[in-house]
Formats: C-alpha cells, structure tokens, sequence
DNA sequence: ATGAAAGCGCTAACAG
DNA sequence: CTGTTAGCGCTTTCAT
C-alpha cells in the first residue's frame, strides 16, 4: 500500500470542540490560556486534547495572527563549524520562545542572499538574523530595509544605521594576536585573507596593523588578500612566496580557508611550524588542538553572538524602538604550538589539554 | 520611529485580481500555469503582478493545498562537515523542486529526535529526510510510521521495512581499509568508535573484520567502542594504550569524533604518524589534507547521498508505492600519509594535490 | 463565560 | 474562459 494512503487527516480543532461539548473558540482560548473559562470546561478541552491527541497547526494558527513565529537565518554557508555552531544556537534559541527557526544559506553568493530574503519575506517571518556574505551594504540588507522587515545583522558587519548588529570584537583580538607575535620578536608578518569587503576582515587587518606598528614601528606587514572565492589566494599566496621576496616569520591568516591554504602552501614547501614559520588564524575549530602542531587561532565567541543577536532581534519584534546597536562580542586567543619565536627552537609538549 | 510600523502590509491577491479586473481564482490561475486564461487578461494580471511587487504567500497557499510544500530534514548535528554539506544539499535539491527545507538538530539526542519531528508533524511536512541519531529503530522512525508520515533514513541506517534508506556503503569501505592495512603489513589493528547501537558502525566493523581476518586469519583487531558521548571514549582509549598491551601498528577510526580522539591521544604520548602508528578514520574533513601528517580517510559520498534520498522521497510524496528501498552509495578510500607499512621510514611528499 | 461570525490569503469545484 | 462559492485550520471581536 501506497504510504501516501497511510496519511491519517489530523484531529482538528473543531474535533476537539465537539468531543468537549464546546466551541472551536472556547478550544482556542483554554489552548492559549485564557483564563476565563469554566475550569470545568477547560478540563474537559483539555482531555478531548489528550484523547485526541490533538495539537494546534502552526501554520494555520499564524494565518490568522499579525506576525508569524517563525525566524529566519541566513548564513553564507553550513560547512563550517562556525556557522554550524551559529545556527544551532540560533535554533534553540528561537525554540526556547516558541518560534520555528528556519535557516537557509547564501552560498557566499550576494544575488542567492537577495532571493532568499525574498522568499522569508513571503513567509511573513516575525523577524531575520542575517550573516551577509559581504558586509552590511549588500542588496540583503537593502531589500530588508526596503520591505521594512525586522534583523537583526551578524558576524561580517561592523555597525549599521538601519539594523542592529552583533559580532566578534575582530579588532581587539587582532591587537592581542599582534601584541602576541611582537612580543615573541617577530618583525615581519604575512596577513593573508579573503574577502576584502568585508567589514569585518578589514577590522581584522586594521586592528593588527595598528597595534603592530604601535608596538613595533619598523616591523614589516605584507598583505595578500582577495574578494571572492579560495582559488585565487591559493594562487596569490603560491606566488608571493614563490617571487623570492624575504620570508616573514610569521602568517596570519583572517579567516578559516585562508588558515588551511596557508599550511597548504607550507606543506608544499617543506616548511614546518614553528620552526620555519610561524602560524595564527581567525576562527577556531575542533581539529586545530590535535594536530601536531597545534595551530593557534582566534575563537569568536559563537554562543554570546547568537544569544545577543536574539535578544535584541525579539525586542525589535516586540516593537522595542530606539536607534539601531551594534555589539562587539570580546574573542579568546588561543596560542598554541604553531606559534613561536622567530629563530628558536620549537617549544614541546602538547597543545591545550581538556 | 519602530521598526515594526514599517512593515507594509503586502498586496494579497485580491489587490492583484482588483487592478487587473479580474477575479482572485483568474490570478491564482495565471500565476499556477493554468493555459485556459484569455492572453490578454492573463498580460493584465501579470502586469498588476508586476506593478504591485505581488508575490504568492507560501503558507496562505499550503494551507488550501492537501500537502504543504515543506520538506523537514532532521540532522544529529550541524556542527560538522558532513552534515552541514547534507543540508546544504537537501536544501538545494528541495529548492529545485519549489520545497522549502525546514532543518532542525536532535544534537544526538533521541528524545529530541522524536520532539522535532512532532512538530514536523505539526507542520504537516510533505516528507522528512531522517539520520536518525542511532538507527532505524529510534522513537523517531516510530513515531514516522505511526503516523503514516512519509520520510527517507540516511546515514545511519542500513535498511528498514517501512522507509526508504540511503546511506554509505560503511562495509564495503572497511573492506577496502582492511586490504590496504593487511596489505601494507599490518597485523595488529585497534578499531575504535562511536556509537555502537549504530548500524553502520556495526557495518564498519565487521566490513573490517571480515576482510582483514579473510586476508590475515593471524591478525589482532582489538575493538574499543563506546555508545554515547566523546568523553567516555576518550577515557577508554587512554586506558588501552595504558594498559601495557603490545601497541598496534594502526588505528581505523569508525567515526570523525574518533579520529580527533585518537590523534589526540598519540600527541599526548608523543607518537606520530606513520612512524609510531597509522591512522584512518571514517568521514574525510578538509583539514585532513593540509596537516603533517595528512590523515587517511573514507570519503563519504554526500551529493550522492543527499540526491538520491531526495529522489526517492519526491516519489513516495508523489504517491508511488512498493516496498521499501535500500541504498548503499560507495564511499572513496584516501589513503593519505598516516598510513605507512609498520616500522617502515616514513614516505614523504605531500598530501593529495588539487 | 461562551459561541457565532468573520476572516487570514489562497485554491479548487463548479456553474455559467 | 471566468467568477462565484466554499473552504484549509485557526483566532478574534463582539454580542449574548
């Protein structure tokens, strides 16, 4: 038999009126708690409820309401541990209040990013947390303004003066990385990145280089950076080691894929951290504290982003007025063996320990 | 000024139907592809459309459908690589077919599981892609079948009598693992993994067992599996390295999870790769071939996986019945530089180039 | 305290 | 070829 026969049509709310002896209305009202109806009655909803197995349709509950409970997400992918992370907070964070979280992802594609607004926009969502793929000034965040929808918009964008924003404090955690690779006696850093239009990426940049040439006015920046996709700094990292210039003693990559094609290139060049270079990356991930060595990063504090974007999203949805915020969530940096002095010997032991 | 006061009411279809001078049924019917329209009323329509910026509210229209135009997809985990290049996957592929793909994380947990996929239920979802935290047997794919819902397992499922699966060929790539070990001179193997109540883990064993004692009836295959979570398994590992047992020359990791514990626990005790012992685990990560060592890995067919899955929900959605299919998508074995026949010079070169 | 009535925005059956 | 009618399942006045 077909499975499609098996499909049993669903008590509805009528079912549960007559089964109670009541009105779909008075269902309705004991359901969302009402109190003004006979305790009597109520619990004989409640039962015709339980025997019936009923529950409310939410889809049909939010046709007839203002707004819909139901969030959207866009990310600029899902690969990633980090914005895995983020939408999983971001879910239950939506569920703990009773929405539904529905999630969609750009592709790093600004045109993907606009059409998927659109469509959350048809689906009347309460309200949107939107990571862009570039930064706050995309065709996303016009058209959100444009349709007077509620956002609130996270992790590549700085501050904004239509929505709220919340994310990593990139700046200060590249002071700490520059304070940190200074410190050990480098003077000549590699900073390698992708997406230069991103805000968030040229906080990243800015911040180091500032606290760098503060700490160490003859140190040496160079900077390999590129819009769009890993291909081409694939190729521009190859070439700028290739050109013969003089080797710096350290990389420091702004964003994950740039941290695995920095050891890429290195692997292909024999080089090991820290011993011939020294290595930091924006954004953490699980494996970084296995391998041998350890690679070093910035964690973003993922769960501290995602809550403040929700809690300042509902209050927009709540009708909350007042000018935009924007949030800097602090980073942590974590040192590990993939860093070193310029020169030395690689130090030994382990990375972190749990 | 609240954001909330912007949000315009949007054009229904009845401002559509008035500015073209038709009636609401006439627009639905241009706008589903409904022929018998006079070309010049449906240009009327599609002029207003344009005009107004009116668009087809996706719920509003479900809810006058049988089925609504939703496909839920149920993960363990976002976190990871293989699951979120899943529900990118399944997001496209019901994209394709104008379905939105609600996706929600049971974070591992059973009870969750079947919560989630309540309020699926809830949803009246045309269909729901499952990777059931354990196997075919959870609360979840129950609660499915008692409620004649129409849904595909993957992942960690290897058949069932009610639903379709799709899944990795788990034994297949043991086997392929187990020659390449046996055949490299290996004849003391440690399996370790996660999830025990899983079927393809049990699949990933014993594909491995059977090959390798076929190949090498004089081998050791020592087994350290746990159920639940990552904490305990590290401690049992730690404890079989500790005991004093003759060390193996390999590791064959069922489970990413167990990948990362192993290494973590060879740089604890100062071994490396392949020098000291080999290592492949189940699931490919894109770091895996950037590190020093790369790590050896079953690449597990995701596209194959996700496309197929949908295939075969899109027609049971669309009513075919029959019994119940099995797939098994055949995983790529990458043999990278963790693995080294025992106590041989390690070989170098890099990693698999791109 | 309760129910009848009126929709939310849309589609499908059926007359015309 | 088109419009009228009747809902999908629910919530919300507004009388009673």
């Amino acid at each position: 038999m077909a499975q499609k026969e098996a499909q049993q049509r669903r008590p509805s709310i009528h079912d549960v009126a007559s089964h109670a002896g009541v009105s779909a209305a008075t269902v309705s009202k004991v359901l969302s708690g009402v109190t003004t109806v006979k305790p009597e009655n109520a619990q004989r909803v409640l039962d015709a409820v339980e025997l019936l197995g009923y529950r409310v349709d939410p889809l049909a509950s939010d046709m007839r309401r203002a707004k819909r409970r139901i969030i959207g997400a866009i990310m600029p992918e899902f690969e990633s541990e980090f914005f895995g992370q983020m939408v999983s907070e971001l879910e239950g964070l939506a569920e703990q209040r009773g929405y539904t979280l529905v999630a969609a992802s750009s592709r790093e594609s600004e045109a993907r990013e606009k059409e998927i607004l659109a469509r959350m926009h048809d689906w009347r969502v309460a309200g949107v947390v939107l990571a862009p793929v570039r930064n706050e000034h995309g065709p996303a965040a016009a058209f959100m303004k444009a349709n007077g929808m509620t956002g609130v918009l996270i992790d590549r964008v700085l501050a904004d003066d239509a929505f709220d924003t919340v994310s990593a404090d990139s700046a200060a955690a590249s002071a700490e990385v520059a304070r940190a690779l200074v410190g050990m006696g480098h003077r000549h850093v590699l900073v390698v990145g992708l997406g230069e239009q991103a805000a968030t990426v040229r906080a990243r940049l800015e911040g180091f280089r500032r606290t760098a040439l503060e700490l160490a006015p003859d140190i040496r920046i160079d900077v390999v950076l590129c819009e769009s996709d890993v291909g081409p700094l694939r190729a521009l990292l190859h070439d700028y080691f290739s050109k013969g210039t003089e080797r710096p003693t350290a990389v420091y990559s702004l964003f994950l894929k740039g941290t695995l094609v920095a050891l890429s290139e290195f692997r292909r060049r024999g080089w090991h951290c820290p011993n011939d270079i020294s290595l930091v990356g924006f954004d953490d991930a699980e494996w970084m504290q296995v391998t041998w060595p350890a690679i070093a990063a910035v964690v973003q504090p993922v769960r501290e982003i995602a809550t403040n974007a929700m809690e300042v999203l509902f209050r927009r949805i709540e009708g909350e007025g007042g000018p935009p915020t924007a949030r800097l969530e602090p980073c942590k940096v974590l040192m590990r063996e993939s860093v070193g002095s310029p020169g030395s010997v690689p130090h030994s032991g382990g990375g972190d320990r749990q």
